[in-house]
RNA sequence: GGGCCCGUAGCUUAGCCUGGCUGGAGCGCCCGGCUGAUAACCGGGAGGUCAAGAGUCCAAAUCUCUUCGGGCCCA
């Protein structure tokens, strides 16, 4: 059975139910088993680093892989979802030395390797835990249950049997290099561990001493001082030219080598007086040529360096023509160098330990920090006279990604994969690879991986994958491909923890000289961890089958910064294990940046956190705003307002399904049960429309998601929701719905709002799971969850093309008939007599024919004529234009005749004759000829009909009004009228009412032919018109400048029916029994024996049993304390209570809440009780109750008498007592007093005046007037502060200035808390004179009930101590209806 | 410094591949309307140096080049 949605989308709560629902059905792994049979597809998550809290990336990383196996599910493929984490490497570690509160290795292994892996291990799988249950958050379906981790000893095992493999293939190795290495983390680290940002060093150029020629130097630069210890060399550009330069500066004279054109700016430097070029030299020459190394005192090791080259010029081609083309070669402290000095034989010296500190080798810098050595090294060149330039320069430097140190070069023993051997192959693999977008593959992998160096995976850390390799004292080692190869060895047990320091001591023993073999103690690079994850997750080696059902991966999908990442690691480790990609197509997508487009970052301060922004606008419209805003792979600018209109959206659909389920469920439609062959026999012309429309929406959001263009599918659905679905087709089938009737015409409008609404719903459903499930759901959805749903395919043949262009043109036309009664005022509640058409051909009114009635109800237009295609529409009114110089030039004499004949004769005749050649006619005897030169034509518009163009010809509507056509819009006046105040009693829908009107005779005669019409429109039963209407809620209108009456009574069988079912297990049909005996309330019942009950008609015994024991149930009071008190006294008091009505204070006193104290003293868990009740009412009462609200004397508004607590109205004048807004307004028969005079009143304390004037002119007077009189001012405006305080001369009076711009002194209209906050704390100080200009402003900006709430609560502050409120406001701006209710609220109105 | 991507209204964006009508939306702003889907919704208006410059072309937001700015990745 259909169900009734709930009235509003509250996106948090909504959420909460349908995750309960999903786990109290278990519905995840239903939909996992209802696809178990269908065709594999593996889908591998790239692991988030397990470090903490999810961050808006991370949301929108699992939001794209959630979309898509959503999807591919309900395509029916059978998805391997299984979540992973990334859970070792340096960044845990740092955080846990943190915590700890050490800093380095050696505290590290004092505090006990044991006791810190540990302690790794719950950091690690803490955060873990709290990821997951984020995600969950966010809507997103994977198999948290059993997540790959790569902390496990099965995916550890993977990763040593990709080792072991490599090992086998030769691709593993152990060599000296020189690689980047923290010196606080004392670890070699990979390029992708390295941060990069600008910092200040040395830059200093160095003159290194010709051996053999005295006098003449190598000018070299650095900006590194401290690896001028270690320089081994120098290079210059074999073809570039040098020049050797004799410069003078002051006494100082000196000749050095640079490159030529370099010269001039070296010079520059330091400011040569003059210089000479004494030779030219070619690169080539240079080579060779001896040096005597600058630091070769401080070092002594420098002396004892030996090789062919050491302390030698070195060509290489890789110097660059800039600072002096010569460069200071250090192959222990830099890579390039390193290769350099491979080339030419140089060892790589490095005088500097694992810390970054020199050792014995540094000389007279030994014990020194790098960077400390520095001025040591810079005062001994300077010493020498070396030290040619000495400056500092901003430089890009590397840092160590997590403790921020900067990085050095060291040269260390390192195992590396040869990924050089293998890059061939990668290469061809990213080509095969699908890539979206494309360059993600073609361009940023693949150049990433062109420049692919061999991959240091070795680090001399802790927590990470302990790199299996076993070495002895002899140089032999063996690679461990699995556990089972350490059965047997010394210290080993199966069940033991594979991480340091237990695995350190296994010892093997050595195959070749049976010596002990120890593990190198190294762990693995964390990135190599997660490139095994497509094998390791599945269990490989161990489980081959698993393996061979499943990979390599179907589809991945990761963020850009993934390219030197994830996406590498995987290729480059698959490629060495499998020989091929692990991976058929790759998804890169962008970054979640802040409002700015800056990356959010901790630093920064502009994180913003994914619960946040769900618990204010919920996770579906997070989805879908991530997902919308721009294709998948751009960069996102995170902006509130996006998701703000994200929830819009989907509330918007929510209001259709609303729509759709209260007239369903109302009717019980039963989808399933139609007649399918009648339902379309019986299809409108704009059903079928929609229908199409929908085929068409299932075939582009499928063709867009499976091209990856996520935000094409969902911009696509976001159309039709709200173009096709809400704008348009929810407002042709209105009056259908509306139709009392269970006919073919409804039940197929219902047919096709509910496939076109289901079929939305399921497009939907992988973007926005949640609110779907629940619209699917109410609809009576076969399947547990909506996520079983199989994908809606499109059926080409339901597709109608001339529908569509058919309708296009009736929207046009309805616009612009719209458009031209908003010109003329004239409300589409008022009936226009025809509309006439000029279509430029046939085939236009072709299309206007078969919907017609879509045009004429929805312009609300009686008839519609056409006019032949190629002529014009005979009413236009013709008029002739003589042309007297034409006519002159022959008649000279009778010209001015002629024309007035002309303009006399009947324009058409004139023109037909015209038309034919000539028109005559005779003057004095003679015949005239008329000449087509001597006349022009000209229409004009009969009266009262406007012109209009549309695309394929013009449009003329007829604006003529008859006395029916102003009855019947008299009538819909009325209507609106009476459904307005339907409204304000919270009517249900299906309540019926007794109607009394009093209108002007000439009216109240139009109105009567309508008044069956009126009494169907409305539900009413009665209908009378009456001199003084009578009723529950009496509004007084203004329609058409005509005041109209009208009273309204409920005969509350709908409340009664609510009322009684209230009873468990009390029909529907017994209710209505009661009902129609007269019953209204369980008061009314009060007394009533059982057999009296019994009594009634349609009440059985058994009924009145059930009813009596209810009854019985409530009559103990909820405490001993306070005798029951007067029932409408009591219900007087919660009526005061905001949000109350009668049947809730109703409720509430026959729950026992029937006395003053026992409102005072409300208990909530008692009040939670009382069935019916909704959380915001019962937060309403408790927060009455604290503020005293149950014993609180008021003021009456009228005359200031005082008001006890318990009287609904003022003792001595009877003006009741304001409620809650939420209660319908109470008419009140004695108006209030209007003050109409000019003159400024004198205000009185205590009062709220509401000043209705165009201008702000006499409040703004009145207000100064009371400032004179020494008062305190508050003004609130809308006005330009500055502007207001010069013209008033407001002096310092505060002023609030009403304003979006959001400066200093301004505040936001929707702000109203800041507003109130503000005004109390003025008010709280003494009493003074508040005005508060720019109402409409806030009515518009929030709501008119929430100002009238605010002007309320205003009031009564300001009547309790005694100060003024004048509110400015322009009448016109305001519905009379609201104006009313809102002079209701204050004290005076001066206008 | 290099590679890739991006730059269109105050903000978020469509259009660019494949050149051609007045550059299209949403939010925000201003004005108006509607009222049994309603703490909604609808219509209208203002707002554009298509980052800048040059080129190709009859014609450039679109193609090419240069410059500037932003992001990612590298050096």
């Amino acid at each position: 059975m259909i169900k009734q949605v709930q009235n509003n989308y509250n996106p948090p709560e909504l959420e909460k139910r349908v995750q309960q629902h999903w786990t109290e059905t278990d519905a995840y792994h239903k939909t996992k088993e209802l696809r178990a049979s269908g065709t594999d597809f593996y889908f591998v998550d790239g692991p988030p680093y397990t470090t903490g809290y999810i961050h808006l990336g991370t949301a929108l990383n699992k939001i794209i892989k959630d979309s898509v196996i959503r999807f591919k599910r309900m395509q029916k493929f059978n998805v391997r979802d299984q979540p992973g984490y990334d859970m070792h490497g340096l960044p845990i570690e740092v955080k846990v030395e943190k915590s700890i509160g050490i800093k380095s290795k050696k505290e590290i292994e004092t505090y006990g390797i044991d006791r810190f892996i540990s302690g790794c291990k719950d950091f690690a799988l803490t955060h873990q835990k709290m990821m997951t249950e984020q995600f969950k958050e966010l809507g997103v379906w994977m198999d948290w249950e059993h997540p790959y981790m790569t902390i496990a000893p099965s995916y550890i095992e993977a990763a040593w049997w990709t080792l072991k493999r490599a090992h086998d293939k030769d691709l593993l190795v152990s060599a000296n290099r020189v690689i980047s290495w923290c010196p606080r983390c004392e670890t070699a680290l990979a390029e992708a561990e390295i941060d990069y940002w600008e910092e200040k060093d040395p830059s200093i150029y160095v003159k290194f001493p010709l051996r053999n020629e005295a006098g003449v130097s190598l000018l070299i630069w650095t900006t590194t001082p401290w690896t001028l210890p270690a320089n081994m060399a120098v290079a210059a550009h074999p073809d570039y030219r040098y020049a050797k330069v004799r410069y003078h500066r002051g006494e100082e004279n000196d000749t050095v080598i640079v490159l030529e054109s370099l010269v001039e700016h070296i010079g520059e430097l330091e400011g040569w007086e003059k210089y000479e070029v004494l030779e030219v030299i070619e690169g080539d020459d240079l080579v060779g040529i001896e040096y005597v190394p600058p630091l070769e005192d401080e070092v002594p090791a420098q002396r004892e360096l030996d090789g062919k080259w050491v302390h030698r010029v070195v060509p290489s081609s890789t110097v660059e023509a800039d600072m002096t083309g010569l460069v200071h070669i250090a192959p222990g402290h830099g890579p390039e160098d390193f290769e350099i000095g491979r080339q030419f034989n140089l060892m790589p010296f490095c005088p500097i330990d694992e810390g970054g500190k020199f050792n014995a080798d540094g000389g007279a810098y030994a014990g020194m920090f790098v960077k400390k050595a520095n001025p040591a090294v810079m005062e001994n060149l300077r010493d020498k006279g070396l030290m040619f330039h000495a400056g500092t320069i901003e430089h890009r430097y590397g840092h160590c990604w997590r403790c921020k140190s900067g990085i050095l070069f060291r040269n260390t023993d390192q195992w590396y994969l040869r990924v050089t051997q293998v890059k061939d192959l990668m290469l061809s693999e990213i080509s095969r690879v699908k890539w979206v977008p494309e360059w993600a593959g073609s361009g940023r992998e693949y150049d990433w991986t062109v420049n692919a160096r061999d991959w240091c995976i070795s680090r001399q850390r802790y927590w990470g994958i302990p790199i299996p390799v076993w070495t002895c004292s002899n140089g032999h080692m063996k690679v461990i491909g699995s556990r089972d190869e350490l059965e047997g060895a010394e210290g080993y047990r199966p069940d033991m923890e594979l991480h340091r320091p237990w695995i350190d001591n296994v010892v093997l023993k050595c195959e070749h000289c049976g010596e002990k073999m120890r593990r190198v103690e190294d762990v693995l690079d964390v990135w190599f961890d997660a490139g095994v994850a497509s094998w390791a997750q599945l269990g490989y080696p161990r489980e081959k089958a698993e393996f061979e059902r499943w990979w390599p991966a179907k589809f991945i999908t990761e963020a850009h910064d993934q390219t030197r990442g994830w996406f590498y690691s995987q290729l480059g480790s698959s490629c060495i294990a499998f020989d091929r990609a692990p991976y058929e197509q790759v998804l890169m997508h962008g970054w979640m940046l802040d409002a700015q487009g800056l990356p959010m970052s901790k630093s920064k301060g502009n994180i913003i956190e994914p619960s946040k922004v769900m618990a204010e606008f919920g996770a579906d419209a997070l989805r879908f705003y991530l997902l919308r805003v721009s294709a998948p792979w751009e960069d996102i600018s995170f902006q509130n307002e996006g998701v703000k209109s994200a929830r819009k959206t989907l509330n918007i659909l929510w209001n259709v399904a609303s729509f759709a389920t209260m007239y369903m469920s109302i009717d019980k439609y039963d989808h399933r049960g139609m007649d399918e062959a009648a339902i379309k026999a019986a299809l409108r012309p704009e059903d079928r429309w929609l229908v199409s429309r929908t085929e068409k929406l299932k075939a582009e959001a499928t063709r867009n998601i499976e091209a990856c263009d996520l935000h094409k599918a969902c911009r696509a659905l976001e159309e039709f929701i709200l173009e096709d679905l809400s704008r348009w087709y929810v407002r042709l089938i209105r009056d259908r719905m509306w139709s009392e009737a269970n006919d073919l015409d409804k039940l197929a409008a219902y047919h096709t709002l509910y496939d076109a609404l289901m079929a939305t719903i399921k497009l939907l459903s992988p973007f926005c799971p949640h609110i779907t499930e629940e619209i699917y759901q109410a609809m009576d959805g076969e399947l547990t969850t909506v996520h079983m749903s199989d994908w809606p395919i499109a059926d080409p043949t339901l597709v109608d093309d001339r529908m569509e262009a058919s309708m296009v043109l009736m929207q046009e036309l309805v616009d612009e008939i719209t458009k031209e009664r908003q010109k003329k005022n004239v409300k589409l509640r008022w009936p226009l007599q025809r509309i006439v058409v000029r279509a430029n051909d046939q085939a236009t009114i072709d299309l206007i024919r078969p919907m017609e009635d879509v045009l004429l109800s929805q312009a609300n237009v009686k008839n519609i004529e056409y006019v032949p295609p190629g002529e014009e529409w005979g009413e236009l009114v013709l008029d002739v234009i003589p042309n007297p110089n034409a006519i002159g030039k022959v008649y000279r004499q009778w010209s001015s005749k002629i024309a007035v004949m002309l303009k006399n004769r009947p324009a058409r005749d004139v023109r037909d004759a015209i038309d034919r050649g000539q028109y005559s006619l005779g003057i004095e005897g003679q015949v005239i000829r008329i000449e087509p030169n001597m006349v022009s034509f000209s229409t004009t518009m009969p009266d009262n009909v406007i012109g209009a163009r549309f695309e394929q010809g013009d449009l003329y509507i007829d604006f003529n009004m008859t006395p029916e056509l102003e009855a019947e819009g008299f009538a819909r006046e009325i209507i609106r009228r009476i459904q307005q105040m339907r409204k304000d009693m919270k009517l249900d829908v299906e309540e019926f009412v007794k109607v009394e009107v009093r209108a002007p005779i000439s009216i109240e005669e139009n109105l009567k032919p309508w008044r069956d019409h009126i009494m169907k429109e409305v539900r009413a039963v009665k209908l009378d018109f009456a001199d003084s209407p009578q009723g529950e809620h009496r509004v007084g209108w203004e329609v058409e400048k005509q005041k109209i009456d009208i009273a309204l009574t409920s005969l509350r069988m709908k409340e009664g029916l609510r009322t009684f079912q209230q009873v468990p297990g009390l029909s529907e049909e017994t209710a209505s029994a009661l009902v129609e005996a007269g019953k209204r309330s369980f008061d009314d019942l009060k007394g009533m024996s059982e057999q009296q009950l019994a009594d009634i008609p349609g009440v059985s015994r058994a009924d009145a049993k059930n009813i009596a024991q209810h009854l019985s149930r409530f009559a103990p009071a909820p405490s001993s304390d306070g005798e029951p008190e007067d029932r409408e006294q009591v219900i007087g008091l919660l009526m005061r209570v905001p949000r109350m009505n009668r049947i809730k204070a109703e409720m509430l006193y026959d729950a026992g809440f029937d006395s003053q104290s026992k409102l005072s003293a409300c208990d909530q868990s008692r009040l939670r009780e009382v069935e019916g009740l909704g959380a915001k009412t019962l937060q309403e009462i408790v927060d009455h109750a604290a503020a005293g609200g149950f014993q609180k004397v008021v003021r009456c508004k009228n005359c200031s008498s005082e008001i006890h607590p318990y009287e609904g109205a003022c003792p001595s004048c009877g003006v009741p007592v304001g409620a809650g807004s939420e209660e319908p307004p109470q008419a009140n028969g004695d108006a209030k007093e209007e003050v109409k005079s000019d003159g400024p009143a004198t205000l009185e304390p205590s009062a709220t005046y509401l000043v209705k004037e165009e201008k702000g002119e006499r409040s703004y007077g009145l207000f100064v007037e009371a400032l004179g009189r020494g008062m305190r001012g508050f003004c609130v405006t809308r006005d330009y502060p500055l502007k207001i305080r010069s013209k008033y001369d407001l002096k310092d009076t505060p002023i609030v200035w009403l304003s979006n711009i959001g400066k200093e002194g301004s505040l936001r209209p929707k702000d109203l808390e800041k507003l109130s906050f503000s005004l109390e704390e003025f008010l709280s100080e003494s009493n003074g004179v508040i005005l508060l200009d720019g109402l409409e402003y806030l009515i518009t900006n929030n709501s008119f009930l929430t100002m009238l709430r605010f002007v309320q609560s205003l009031r009564d502050q300001v009547a309790v101590n005694h100060s003024i409120l004048l509110i400015a406001l322009n009448p016109s701006t305001l519905d009379p209806h609201e104006l009313t209710l809102l002079e209701k609220e204050v004290d005076r109105t001066l206008s």
